[in-house]
RNA sequence: GGCGCUAUCGUCUAGGGGUUAGGACGUGAGAUUCUCAUUCUCAAAACAGGGGUUCGAUUCCCCUUAGCGCUACCA
């Protein structure tokens, strides 16, 4: 019988989401979404010396900003609640007994110093401690003690752990829906803890309980979870679940842009860019961290951006709506290999994005710079602008600023610029330009190019001769687009203004 | 150290027993231009090394090397 498809996101609230998490959501969504299946999001909160505070709302509005869905879970509902961890814990302990029970598992008395000791031990000898069958029958737990010490222990409230036992030199054949078959021989695992002695199980125990629960049928994750893979399955076979096993999907890494290792939080505000979705705020050390929210770039290029972080279509599209992407997204086109991460590439996606934005939509993006600067917003004036110079720009902030002289006069005249063209002759140039300007009543482009060129070439002045010099008069700059769309758009009146004080300035 | 995964331009990648090894980002050059950009055109740029298998390997297999991950009562 054909289940129906269900995956789940399950971060844990240990900070901000970064870049890694994100894209993880995004494929099981997309996984989700291209299968008709359910998007869950559970919260894997058992460790609690290191939660923060406020993470989980960040997870939440960080998958809402980038449009990613939830069905069921966490702030969404659903009938397989609850789907917080923390707040399943009685069932995490009948699993962990039940394994006891069945001899899958056992009781286990040795303290962390006495671990370490004895790791360290072994470590000098050039040897590796694993606690699994080469050690156990050495070590203070259930499977040599005798029964009334194992009672006493228990009922003294003494701290234990609950250790699965790891078969014996099995070969285990495991299947990954990216990589294949993976081999492992159970003989060079460890004996894990699933259920740690402050009552709270590890994610080894929490995740298999809770797939099978929820009736995960694909688990789709990071690479760094390969090597547990082979727990998972032995758990499974343990719990007798195996017929309903969902299959597994190891995701390939996302790495620094430059030097080695895998991308961290560190890397964003080190090398200039963002990690996170979104602003976030360390509240334990203050410590702020760049968003690509707050950074200006839209959550579709960002989405899109990394969707091509390991995996591609085979065409040479680049750039896909949500819909294309869950209409396109399999898992057999995801690589193997880990990817670096270019920070340019995502620029050039917002750059993208921007200018495929409609002139209204832009121009109410540009809005509340403009009433920061106390300057009057002007749709029509605002779009006309946006339709002008959007081409040039990956972010609205830039577009901005670089057409702040369309609202406001320059206040300035950059040096260099009035050195390079305002020379002399220039002065007694813009004074006849003025008197021309004054002339026009018509401010169109075609009806002030016509006059001026007509000008120019009467006096066989030549265009740069004119056109630099007034261009640093009414910008400020040797920059921007062409002069006469510029004074179409700020108007006779202005223009006049701007002329007059420069030519007292030359 | 042990175990596992991976290997195509600087980066992201397509491809696949016989190809001029394709695209994108970035870089460089030219064109356009009143400036700055944009745009357009062009260019440089890759199959890690060694063995096999084969008429023929970048492609399949093995080894080496390198990179990455895991190796906690963290996920």
């Amino acid at each position: 019988m054909e289940r129906k498809v269900r995956v789940r996101f399950a971060p844990s609230p240990t900070g901000a989401l970064h870049l890694g998490g994100v894209r993880t959501a995004l494929f099981n969504y997309l996984f989700a979404r291209h299968n008709g299946g359910d998007f869950l999001l559970r919260i894997e909160d058992t460790d609690q010396t290191r939660y923060v505070p406020g993470a989980e709302e960040y997870i939440i509005e960080s998958l809402k900003w980038c449009g990613l869905t939830v069905d069921e879970g966490v702030g969404a509902g659903g009938d397989c609640g609850p789907y917080r961890q923390s707040e399943r814990k009685e069932i995490y302990r009948e699993y962990a007994l039940r394994l006891v029970e069945s001899g899958h598992a056992y009781y286990a008395f040795d303290t962390a110093e006495e671990l370490d000791a004895l790791r360290k031990e072994c470590e000098n000898r050039g040897e590796t401690f694993i606690y699994n069958a080469a050690h156990r029958g050495s070590l203070k737990n259930s499977l040599v003690m005798p029964a009334d010490e194992v009672r006493r222990l228990l009922d003294s409230q003494a701290h234990y752990v609950i250790r699965f036992k790891m078969p014996e030199n099995e070969d285990l054949l495991l299947h990954d829906i990216i990589r294949g078959e993976v081999h492992f021989n159970s003989s060079l695992l460890d004996d894990k803890v699933l259920y740690k002695s402050d009552g709270m199980p590890t994610y080894h125990l929490a995740n298999i309980v809770d797939d099978h629960l929820m009736r995960i049928t694909h688990v789709i994750r990071g690479e760094e979870w390969l090597p547990s893979l082979p727990l998972h399955v032995l758990l499974y076979r343990a719990f007798g679940w195996e017929d309903t096993m969902p299959e597994f999907a190891h995701l390939p890494l996302i790495l620094k842009p430059v030097g080695n290792g895998k991308l961290s939080k560190r890397d964003g505000n080190k090398m200039g860019f963002p990690v996170f979705p979104m602003e976030f705020t360390d509240p334990a050390t203050g410590e702020k961290w760049h968003g690509y929210k707050e950074d200006g770039y839209f959550p579709e290029a960002f989405i899109n951006m990394l969707a091509l972080l390991g995996w591609n279509p085979g065409t040479d599209q680049e750039i896909f709506t949500l819909q294309e992407l869950c209409d396109l997204f399999t898992l057999d086109r995801v690589k193997k290999s880990g990817a670096k991460f270019d920070p340019e590439k995502t620029k050039w996606f917002n750059h993208k994005y921007l200018i495929a934005k409609p002139d209204s939509e832009l121009a109410e993006l540009v809005r509340p710079y403009l009433e920061a600067d106390g300057l009057p917003y002007e749709p029509k004036k605002v779009e006309r602008i946006c339709a002008l110079m959007k081409e040039r720009y990956s972010f609205v902030k830039d577009l901005y600023e670089d057409c702040r002289f369309f609202f406001t006069a320059p206040t300035e005249f950059v040096e260099k610029d009035t050195k390079k063209y305002w020379k002399e002759g220039a002065k007694e140039l813009m004074c006849e330009l003025l008197e021309i300007l004054r002339s026009i009543d018509d401010y169109t482009f075609a009806n002030t190019e016509k006059v001026i060129s007509a000008w120019i070439t009467e006096k066989q002045l030549g265009f740069g001769k004119v056109m630099n010099p007034f261009r640093v008069a009414i910008i400020g700059a040797a920059k921007g687009p062409h002069m006469f769309d510029v004074i179409e758009i700020i108007g006779k009146e202005e223009t006049l203004r701007r002329m007059e004080r420069a030519i007292a300035l030359m």
